[in-house]
DNA sequence: GCGATAGTGAAGTGCGCACTTGACAGTTGG
DNA sequence: CCAACTGTCAAGTGCGCACTTCACTATCGC
């Protein structure tokens, strides 16, 4: 919905990590990554999709800040960050919280009524 | 990726979960409704979008076990569901749990190298 | 009753994005 | 040194999905 040109600077953290893990097949890699550090090629094997297609989420899962990743010899050896999963229990987190004061603010409401009507 | 007919049937609800906050328009969507709950055109009016559109989004949200809505009169009325996030936070538990425990792994198998070199 | 408002259904459109293929460069081991 | 392997780039393709428009029904206020 957003215009693209506006889409494409200065994303937050937040939209990224939820369009990292939005995905299904990005979903799978972290949850093989968080077992062990895997190359390109075992991933490709193992998540039955071509290396080209494993660089280009490894891309996205980087720059939601999810995976690192550093290439020695020929091999790309990929690692989970769960450091960047903060920013998604952060977001969890408020919105429990905000919640919570949203019934607060009900219960304050519905208490006053009630005290006004023991005075009445 | 996966084959349309297999994605149709028994998504998790991991997947119905991030898919649906996968969408910056939803998760604006969740915002606003944890603050307070609002209508359909009220939403509508806040996101800049058409009624239809919110409609569809909220069948979305509902599927998620994120919100919940009643329609009394002519107007539907939706509300936030925190506790449809709960699945969302076991799979971050889950990943960093799974990230400690390899964790601890290492260190078994380091301190075992160490204490064989200590033996030689 | 009537005009205005709230929502729903059907049908279409455009585009983002996951994924592929094919060609290529760098690295390794026998 | 060559064959095999690892990764990357460029360029495409198909399809899912967010969103719209239009038409229609139901409800409200006067």
């Amino acid at each position: 919905m957003m215009h693209p040109a506006v889409e494409s600077v200065r994303l937050s953290s937040v939209d990224l990590l939820f369009h990292a893990l939005g995905d299904a097949t990005r979903r799978r890699m972290v949850s093989h990554l968080a077992e062990r550090p895997a190359s390109v090629s075992e991933l490709a094997s193992v998540l039955a999709i071509s290396k080209t297609a494993i660089g280009q989420h490894l891309g996205v899962l980087e720059e939601a800040k999810l995976a690192r990743s550093t290439k020695v010899g020929r091999v790309r050896t990929c690692q989970f960050d769960p450091a960047g999963l903060a920013p998604l229990q952060d977001w969890i987190d408020y919105h429990r919280q905000e919640w919570i004061e949203r019934l607060n603010r009900l219960d304050d409401l519905v208490s006053g009524i009630v005290s006004e009507e023991d005075c009445a």
